[in-house]
This record gives structure tokens, sequence and C-alpha cells, in this order.
RNA sequence: GGGCGGUUACCCAAGUGGCCAAAGGGGACUGACUGUAAAUCAGUUGGCAGAAGCCUUCGGAGGUUCGAAUCCUUCACCGCCCA
């Protein structure tokens, strides 16, 4: 680890841009920071994670983290980043957001340390009770309209033909106040956040300026990127979330396990706690042997181990053995069932497996791995279907081919599954 | 309100009476190669049957014709120009 945080962030990749005087703050003295954390869904995706594990970062440097629920926020919708305007969530719904958020962080953040325990506050206690008339005259009087047109994020929705509400358009004042509450109530000197939040934590830190003559900070965070262009967080099924019920230990060990060789070693220092020597001992193993996959195996056990425990990566990978050509004939149903718990599956009755059984490419067709027969035969003229990971020919599925006489497990390509319950 | 142009398969886009289940490109899928990568090469990409063949599809409805994506009528939607 470094000597200071900054530094620890900054050989990480971590840091896009900070206002003049972080780097003493952090060295100097032990600083309470707050990010925010929309509450727009009930989980956080992986895009999520670059803010919270720097905020993990710097409790483990002695800070005081708080993690900041944008219950009241997230009820207006931030224009930064976004191309249209959001739709406006209920209270009720963001209110269970919340909830369900506050278990994830727990898994980055540490809320029951004696010396400086992470905090989780909700931005609603204190914004819903905002008085409009009071609001403009306190808040609204220290920010010119000049001077938040000429934010990055108002500018470029403004440009665009659909413009952006009032409402969003003060969606910069009410971040800024979360800011100076935070600043007033806990003592709070430093925002983090993605870069796109840096004309709002700047308009903050100029409010405390301005109302209470105090100084506050901001730290912002580089937009991750992919090599090959496409947006990071993203699979083919969507967004990557956190829990586990969005988003599957397995699919989310899968997705750190496919990233890029060019990716791999930038993600291992923003995502993981390891060390600098042991990163670059993985970066090497990247250059020297890239087909050992060593640097994204490390990267995804150390992800879903923190996300979603021991038990969990044991599981996924052992999932992962099978499912990448491993034999499956000498697996019982229970470690079929439990395996293939993430595969799309299908039941069918038993009776049509007796005798001569059901042509392949009917089991095909109601498994959804096929969308027709036209495109089962296809499939296997192609020598794309195997039957229980064996290569298939057009044939009849019998109760010899059931596992158990519960399973059938059928696969299309490389890694396309889909499992016959057999009732 | 007037004038012109458009609507084709997942997307873009050719096709102006039969040789059209419909060119080409993208995407997707499969195979070979491989490292669960990238690149490359090959094949597939409406349904039924899989030998021939049959059926459904070119914005919707109706019509002309032996025969329509293609011609006519009408409706809907989109774009551009004029009021």
């Amino acid at each position: 680890m470094a000597a200071n945080a900054l530094d620890e962030l900054a050989w990480r990749g971590m840091v896009y841009a900070s206002m003049d005087g972080v780097s003493d703050l952090l060295a100097n003295q032990k600083v309470t920071v707050y990010n925010g954390f929309d509450a727009t869904a009930d989980s956080l995706h992986i895009g999520h994670m670059v803010p919270l594990i720097a905020l993990a970062r710097l409790q483990r440097f002695g800070h005081h983290p708080i993690a900041v629920a944008g219950g009241g926020t997230t009820m207006i919708g931030d224009p930064s980043g976004k191309s249209a305007e959001r739709n406006l969530m209920t209270q009720d719904a963001i209110e269970y957001n919340v909830e369900c958020i506050k278990k994830q962080l727990s898994h980055f953040l540490d809320f029951d340390l004696k010396s400086n325990p992470a905090r989780l506050v909700n931005n609603a206690d204190w914004l819903l009770k905002l008085n409009l008339v009071e609001f403009l005259r306190d808040v609204g009087k220290h920010f010119t309209v000049n001077y938040m047109l000429a934010k990055d994020s108002v500018r470029t929705r403004l440009e665009r033909e659909e413009g952006l509400s009032f409402t969003e358009f003060t969606y910069m004042l009410m971040q800024s106040y979360d800011f100076l509450h935070l600043y007033d109530t806990l003592g709070c000197q430093l925002q983090t956040g993605g870069s796109d939040q840096w004309g709002n934590i700047t308009a903050g830190a100029e409010l405390i300026r301005r109302m209470r003559g105090g100084q506050a900070y901001g730290l912002v965070y580089p937009l991750i990127t992919k090599a090959d262009g496409t947006k990071f967080g993203k699979t083919e099924s969507g967004a990557v979330w956190l829990s586990a019920e969005r988003t599957s230990p397995y699919a989310f060990y899968q997705f750190w396990m496919n990233t890029d060789d060019r990716d791999v070693v930038n993600y291992l220092k923003v995502f993981t706690f390891l060390t600098q020597e042991r990163i670059e001992e993985l970066a090497s193993s990247v250059v020297e042997r890239p087909e050992a996959r060593e640097a994204q195996r490390v990267l995804a056990r150390e992800m879903t181990a923190t996300m979603h425990g021991d038990t969990a990566l044991e599981r996924a990978e052992a999932a992962t053995q099978v499912l990448f050509g491993g034999e499956i004939s000498g697996l019982g149903a229970a470690e079929i069932a439990e395996i293939f718990a993430d595969v799309p599956s299908s039941a069918l009755p038993k009776s049509q497996f007796e005798g001569e059984g059901t042509p392949l490419v009917d089991v095909l067709v109601s498994s959804g791995l096929s969308k027709s027969k036209g495109d089962a035969r296809r499939s296997l003229g192609e020598g794309g279907i195997y039957l229980n990971n064996r290569r298939a020919a057009d044939a009849n599925v019998t109760l010899n081919d059931v596992i158990d006489g519960q399973f059938v497990v059928l696969r299309k390509g490389r890694k396309n599954y889909a499992l016959i319950k057999v009732q």
C-alpha cells in the first residue's frame, strides 16, 4: 500500500481529477468522505463498483466513509450523462431500493469498525423536509444561472433538441445541498464520484465556501473503458448486477473471467485489493502465458468471493469446469441441478422418453435452443449440437440419455446450454 | 391544406409483372483454428417436409392479371418542400 491514499488511488489509475489540496488533506488527516449512489434500482451494478471500492480503500487508510443513498435526489433525476429526461419514481419504490442497496454496500464497506466505521445515510431524510422558499433563499441565492449553464452536464443537454426540465436543472443544487448538509452535520470535507460528477461536486464545494467560509474538496474517478470500445459492465443479457437474484454468482464470475487481456491488469488495479507486487506478477503472466488466463481467474475469484462469498465462488468454479467442456457422465442429478442452476430449463414428461423416445429435433425446439425444427436440423447438420456434452447426431432421445432419470443436458455450440427436467 | 418521396426479413438496403423465400452489407448462430481472447477461413440465417415439393411473407385492406414485393384503389405512418 502506498504511503497515502491519493498516491494509492493514483497508481491504480483511479484519479481522473482532484481539486487542489486533496493530496495534503488525505495525507495529513483522517477525512470524512462521501460518495452518492442513486436509488433507481433495487441493486447496484458493476458500474457503481468503482466509487464503492474507492471508498473502501479510503476506509482502509483510516478515513471515514459515508455512502449516501440518493433517496431524495433520485426523485429528481441527474441530467449528467443522461440523454433524456428520467422517469420519476415513487417514494415507496425508492425506499425499497435504498434498503436493498444497503446490504450490498456492506460487502465492501465495514460498518462495524471501531475507529472509522462506514456510515450510510439517505438524503431523503433532509431533502424531503426542505421548504421551497427557504431553499431558494438560502441555497439558490448562491448560484448564478450563468454558473449553472456553464456546467458540462447542463450544456450538453441544452444543445440537444429535448432540452432538460427545470427539475433536472436544479439537480445540481440538491447535490450541493447534500454536501453542505454533510459538511455541517458530519464534518464531511470530501466528495467523490465518477468523472461526470465533477460539475456537481465543485458546485457543492463552492456552496460550502460561500455559506460557511469552509474548505471542501472533490475527487473524481475515470470512466472505466474497454479496449474493444464497447461499454463496460454490459453483456448480451444486459447490465451486470451485484445482487445474486439479478445476476447469478456464476454469471458474475464469468463476467470477470471474460475480461480482455488488454483490460485485465487495469481491472485488477481498480477493483481488487491485491498488492502492487501481486498485480505486477499477474501482469507479466498475461504477457508470458496469456492462454493460462491467470489474471482473469484471479480477478474473477477476488470479485466473486467479496461479493457473494466463498461458497458461491466454489460453486461458480465447479460449474465453470463442467460448462466449459467437462465430462458430465460421472455426475449425479444433485450435482447437475446445482451446476446448471443458471441455465435456462424446461420440463418434459418422462413418458416422452420411454420406448422409442422423442426425436432430438423436437427436444431442441421445446428447450428453446432452436427456434424451429428446421433450425434444429441445421444446427445438427453443422455439428453444433451436444447431448450431455457429447456431439450428437439426429436421433431419438431415450431414457438411456436421461441422467439419473431426471435431466437431459443440451448444448448448442460452445456455451449455449439448456437443461431438460424430466418429470 | 397543396406537392413530392418513402414504408422489403433482426437492422441497413437492392429489387418496377413470371427466372423472388426475395441481391448485397451489418448483426447473429455453427464449424475449423484457439486461450472461455482476438484475428482469419467456411457454412447457416421464414415455416413444414427434408428427395422433390408445399405453405406463409415485402406497412394494412381491397382490386387488376393465368401470374404481384413490382400495376390500380384506399387507409395508416414517416420524410422533404410549399402555404
